[in-house]
RNA sequence: GGCGACAUGGCCAAGUGGUAAGGCAGAAGCCUGCAAAGCUUUUAUCCCCCGGUUCGAAUCCGGGUGUCGCCUCCA
């Protein structure tokens, strides 16, 4: 399978440092706020990596960390009057709860940065010993220049960085361009070496990865904005205090738009997840993802959400045909179709289009297609199974058409019992009513061969 | 200013040397009490513009134009 690493800008056969093994590391979130669209994009997007890896056999290690120590962080506590615990724990939650409803796998590790705290200040000291860091009044700051790789990832020469970095008030490094990995706080801080302080961002992911995945690991991925300086940053420590190459594949994701920008905290134009989950399904959220390459720009626009949900109802609404013999779905035209399209680079616009053809096939009643359709479906994370009416709504459903028709239903079956009796004696009146009156209440009612079909809107 | 990416039908999008996948929307027909779903057919002589290479280019090369991103916290 093919892979395109950032860091040599090209595509790239992978290869695992270890057999079939795969260590996996992606920048998870900082939890403060709400998490839009564009992180559902990023984390839905190595989750598709993720199933597909352990699909192709690999026997991948996924983690992803939680930033819970930051300034937004304490900002926010300090806003609110709570700790920045109490602050970070609420978030994260919320966060855990976003990427259940988008139907993300849960990475096989999830390192908070506060419970890694050791490995950073082992990892700072390392680079103090070895002259690639620096300690001033309690700040300890990283010393870019002699590192001479720096910029090699964002492709920048170092002399044109410089011209953008610059010295924030309070701060005391030797170089513009030097970055901190530790810095004094005396309200928050954890105690080390150079007094109480907390870590700077960059060091939180070199000390996770390290600690939970290994000095070299084989994915490093995360949203392309993180390029620089985060990921150079991460290089840069990471490489000289293990002596040893960090990462073997730089992954990155573009970025969702929102008329023709990126959407982002700052600019302040984005969508949370919760509330596009309030009009939109988990699945046709994803296919609105993956209807692009990971590397592309997406558009986000309402209409392009209405149209991926189209698109995704039709998928997953193909003819459901069981098969009772058991075959070899990997010998099919479509699945050396799928892994072939996956294969390079993750085509997931490709292979969606292998999914379209399966559909098709199901609903021509070719036997064997929807068992493939299913398997490869889930393999990008699709769900087939219908949310079925919780009791409120049906309740709620009884109680309306009971209204509509001035008749008493206890129950959905005997609705559905009274508008078949009615369509059996031709009275459509009363049928369409029923029906009429279910749509009111969200509630779709489809009459097929196989009987009546009740499903939410 | 430096670095990078992108430009394909009404919309989204794949395709990177051999003559334009797929989805949405639209049209016609079949099916159906109606509806929904489904099935069939149909929609780009052409891939931002101009040169060049080639038997042949949307695909390679050169030059434009336009859009976006990173260079500062950011998925």
């Amino acid at each position: 399978m093919k892979l395109h690493n950032s860091y040599t800008n090209t595509t790239e056969e992978f290869k695992p440092i270890d057999g079939n093994k795969v260590k996996m590391y992606v920048c998870g979130p900082t939890v403060y706020d709400f998490a839009h669209l564009g992180h559902a994009r990023c984390y839905i997007t190595w989750d598709v990596l993720y199933r597909y890896l352990k699909f192709r056999g690999y026997d991948v290690t996924y983690c992803r960390n939680v930033t819970d120590v930051d300034d937004k962080i304490l900002k926010k506590a300090e806003k609110e009057g709570k700790t920045p615990e109490e602050v970070s724990q609420y978030w994260y939650k919320q966060f855990d709860n976003s990427m259940k409803a988008l139907n993300n796998l849960k990475p096989d590790i999830e390192p908070f940065a506060t419970k890694t705290l050791g490995e950073m200040i082992s990892i700072v000291k390392d680079l103090i010993n070895k002259g690639y860091a620096y300690e001033v009044n309690g700040d300890v700051y990283f010393r870019v220049k002699k590192f001479g790789r720096y910029g090699s990832l964002s492709g920048q020469p170092i002399d044109k960085l410089e011209s953008g970095a610059r010295i924030e008030v309070g701060e005391q490094k030797e170089d513009p361009l030097d970055f901190a990995l530790w810095k004094k706080d005396d309200k928050f801080g954890y105690n080390s070496p150079w007094g109480v302080g907390r870590p700077g961002w960059h060091i939180e992911c070199s000390a996770m990865s390290r600690k939970y995945l290994g000095k070299t690991i084989d994915i490093h991925a995360g949203g392309a904005d993180l390029i620089f300086p985060h990921h150079e940053n991460e290089i840069a420590q990471s490489e000289c205090a293990n002596g040893c190459k960090f990462v073997n594949y730089w992954l990155h994701n573009g970025f969702v738009t929102i008329n023709k920008e990126k959407m982002s905290k700052s600019l302040g134009n984005f969508l949370t997840i919760d509330d596009l989950l309030k009009k939109y399904d988990a699945n046709t959220i994803r296919f609105f993802i993956l209807t692009n390459h990971y590397r592309m720009p997406v558009e986000f626009s309402d209409e392009a959400l209405t149209s991926a949900q189209a698109g995704v109802k039709r998928l997953l609404n193909a003819k459901q045909t069981k098969v009772d013999e058991i075959f070899d779905i990997s010998q099919t035209e479509e699945y050396k179709k799928f892994v072939e399209a996956m294969d390079d680079d993750l085509n997931t616009s490709k292979a969606l289009a292998v999914l379209f053809e399966l559909t098709n096939k199901a609903n021509k009643d070719e036997k064997e297609a929807f068992t493939v359709l299913y398997k490869l479906a889930s393999v990008l994370g699709f769900t087939f199974e219908k949310q079925g009416l919780s009791e409120e709504e049906t309740e709620n459903a009884i109680k309306h058409v009971s209204e509509v028709l001035g008749k008493t239903f206890n129950s959905m079956d005997e609705i559905i019992a009274c508008r078949k009796e009615a369509r059996e004696a031709k009275n459509w009146d009363i049928a369409d009513k029923i029906r009429i009156a279910l749509d009111e209440v969200n509630i779709v009612l489809k009459d097929s061969k196989d009987g009546t079909i009740i499903e939410k809107k």
